[in-house]
DNA sequence: ACCAAATGTTAGATTATACTAATATTTTAA
DNA sequence: TTAAAATATTAGTATAATCTAACATTTGGT
C-alpha cells in the first residue's frame, strides 16, 4: 500500500477510466483538484511502481496490480457507506465525506466485521456494486432515467453522484433506490421528465437530474 | 486542525504530561520512534502554532489551545475503542491499532452518532476517561494493584497499556474491568502477588503486570 | 567545582507532494 | 495544411517530515 495520496490518485484513475477507459492527466488534475504538473510526477511515480501503465502525451491506464489497489479502496469506501447507513443511521447524503477517509483505514479486521455485519450486501447505498474481498466486482449494464420514452416503467437502480447538493435534492423529491416509476411525459424542449411515482404523486425531474439517475427497466 | 503527524505529536505530548508534567524531546523520539532533531524541528512548529510552550533545552507544555486539540483526539480515540468493542463486538486486546487511524478522521456527526450509540459512555474498554465533547475530562485518583496489600479487596478499574500483548496476558489469566480481587499472597522476594478472583479461581501476576492495573479499594 | 555522560540543538541532505513559469506536443478548425 | 487552442511536460521552487553528523548545554558524581 501507498500513502494516502497515491490511494487517492488511484482511486480517481479507477473513476475516470470507468467513463472512459483512458484517463487524461488533465481529468485527473481537475478532479483531484491540483495542478497539471503535480498529476505528471505523480502519475510518472505511479508507472514506476507499475500500478500504472503511461506514456508521455498519452493516457494513463491502471495496471492489474493497480485495479487491484482500486478494488480494495472502493470495496472499503462502499462498505464505509453502507455501515454509516445502515448501522449508524446516517443519511444516504451526509455518508461520501466520512467514507473517503474511512476507506483509508487499514484494517482486514475492521473491513471484514462490516462486511459480516451488513451481511455481506452487493451494493452501497447509492446503488453502486461493492467489490468482495477478491477484488470481484459485479459489473452491471446501466440505463439511464434520462433515456427511458414516455409509459416505460423503471425501478430506480442507483445514482451516478455521491454529491450531498445531488442526494439533497432527489431526497426532496422523495426518490429513493428501488423505487418503481413510470415515465409520463417527456419533454422534447429540454428532455425533462415527469414521472409518476409508486406512491401516486407526481414527479417532474430535469435532464440534468434524471440522466444521474441508473434504472432497471420493466419489460410489461 | 494540524496535519495527521502534527495530531499525533500533540497526542504523545498530552499522553507523556499525564506521567512526568513536563515531556522532553527525548521521551517523545522515543514514543514516536523518531531521531531527536526530528521532534526538535517539529517542537518548535508546535511552538509558533501556539500549541505547545518551548524553550530549547527546557521541556515542552501544552498550551491551553494544544491541550483542547489532545482532548480531542483522545475523546475519538477511546470513543472509538469502546465503539469497536460494543458495537462491532471486536476484542478490546485489538482495537488499539484501529483506533489509532480513526482517531484522525474529521467529522462531528460520525463521532455525536457514535457518542450517542454508546449513550455517552465515561470509559472506554480499557477504563479510561472519555472526554466529553468540551474537552472535560474526569480525573480520577488511582491506586495500582501493585501497591495493594495482603488481605485488601479492589475493583479492577482500568489498566495502564493498550498494548496487545499485555491484553492478551490479561485475557489468559481471565482479568476484567470491573472484576472484584482480593490480594491473597505478596512475595516480598520480587513483589508478585496472588490474588482470589470472584470466581473463585487463585490468579498469579507478576509485579510488572500489577503495576500497570489500577484498581478502586473497598474499605470493608 | 569540574568533567564525563546524558540530553538537546544546528546544519545540511532527502523524499513526498505541491506550486509557477516556460516549453513542447497534439488536436482542431479555418 | 497550418496556426491557434488545448493539453502535457520540464525546470525550478517550496513546505512538511524525516534523516545523519557535528556541535552545544545541562546534569550528576567524585
Amino acid at each position: 500500500m501507498g500513502s494516502l495520496t497515491e490511494e487517492n490518485y488511484i482511486k480517481s484513475i479507477y473513476a475516470l477510466s470507468q467513463v472512459t477507459g483512458e484517463v487524461y492527466v488533465s481529468e485527473l488534475a481537475r478532479k483531484l483538484e491540483v495542478k497539471l504538473p503535480t498529476v505528471n510526477s505523480m502519475v510518472k511515480r505511479l508507472a514506476t511502481k507499475k500500478l500504472v501503465a503511461y506514456a508521455p502525451y498519452k493516457g494513463v491506464r491502471l495496471t492489474e496490480r493497480g485495479k487491484k489497489e482500486a478494488l480494495s479502496i472502493v470495496r472499503k469506501h462502499r462498505l464505509a457507506e453502507l455501515f454509516l447507513v445502515k448501522i449508524m443511521s446516517l443519511g444516504w447524503e451526509e455518508v461520501h465525506d466520512i467514507a473517503e477517509q474511512l476507506e483509508h483505514v487499514n484494517s482486514e479486521r475492521f473491513y471484514n466485521r462490516i462486511d459480516e455485519m451488513l451481511n455481506y450486501p452487493k451494493a452501497d447505498p447509492h446503488g453502486e456494486p461493492i467489490p468482495d474481498s477478491n477484488g470481484k466486482i459485479q459489473v452491471q449494464k446501466r440505463t439511464s432515467l434520462g433515456d427511458l420514452a414516455e409509459g416505460e416503467t423503471a425501478i430506480i437502480a442507483a445514482v451516478a453522484e455521491d454529491e450531498k447538493s445531488f442526494l439533497d435534492h432527489l431526497n426532496a423529491k422523495q426518490l429513493q433506490i428501488g423505487d418503481r416509476i413510470t415515465i409520463m411525459k417527456k419533454e422534447l424542449f429540454d428532455n425533462s421528465i415527469t414521472l409518476k411515482h409508486k406512491s401516486g404523486k407526481k414527479i417532474l425531474l430535469t435532464h440534468q437530474v434524471a440522466e444521474r439517475i441508473w434504472v432497471e427497466v420493466i419489460i410489461p
